[in-house]
DNA sequence: ATCCCGAGGG
DNA sequence: CCCTCTGGAT
């Protein structure tokens, strides 16, 4: 099976049987989307939603977080992960948008990465959910699902594999295909026992012909 | 004990 | 490349 068939398999499962997301992150704007996404660093959905409509009163745009004190913002992310970093980050994301970029959060890979919290995943993820650019965001599911999948070949980074999926995935799917993986890999596919014996994807899966049916046929 | 839609620094 | 940050759910 060529790597162009196996895409073809995954994506077209994917079409009719990709899970529902039980919870995503609350925003109504490309501000508050942004500081939902920092937020989410090892933390779950659910947890950043119930911090973010508190700081989003406080704090109703860009302009007001920049002029946040570390010991105001701090409480209010308090009970997530990381809190101290997410606080500072938060706060010099909110200085630099404001002084560099005019108040308006930019809208490009290059210039996101420039704010603080901001890494390539966070800017692949804000571009291609506010402006619709065809960016795949590698977190640590899309890594290891397009990995075990076989959709990459040894990549060993997030970059390498955001390269290799946006080589063998349309344009007008990278968007979707994103949500995919990342919904297959939070409740199917997940990290420590994926539940392989729900996954439609075992005719292609290199993780299941290699460890699970190599497993069974060892105890059987 | 292990995992959550990572980023920054050494 | 590694390490640290660091809280809550399961």
């Amino acid at each position: 099976m060529t790597r162009k068939e196996r895409y073809a398999f995954v994506l077209d499962y994917f079409k009719q049987h990709a899970p529902n997301a039980e919870t995503e992150l609350l925003y109504d704007n490309p501000y508050q989307l942004l500081v939902a996404v920092i937020l989410s660093a090892q933390c779950t959905d659910k947890r950043v939603n119930m911090t973010t409509p508190a700081i989003f009163e406080e704090y109703p745009d860009v302009e007001a977080l920049s002029h946040a004190t570390f010991d105001d913002l701090f409480p209010l992310i308090r009970s997530i992960s990381y809190p101290n970093n997410k606080t500072k980050h938060l706060i010099g994301m909110a200085k630099m948008v404001v002084e560099k970029f005019h108040g308006e959060i930019p809208m490009t890979v290059d210039e996101l990465v420039e704010l603080p919290g901001v890494g390539r995943k966070t800017a692949n993820v804000i571009t291609s959910v506010v402006d619709n650019q065809p960016n795949m965001a590698v977190d640590t599911h899309v890594f290891r699902v397009a990995a075990r999948i076989g959709l990459t070949l040894n990549a060993t980074t997030p970059l390498a594999t955001e390269k290799q999926l946006l080589e063998f995935i349309p344009k007008e799917l990278v968007h979707i295909a994103h949500h995919w993986l990342i919904l297959h890999g939070r409740y199917i596919c997940v990290a420590r026992t994926p539940k392989c014996d729900e996954c439609g994807l075992r005719p292609v899966c290199k993780y299941y012909q290699k460890n699970v049916k190599a497993g069974v046929k060892a105890i059987g």
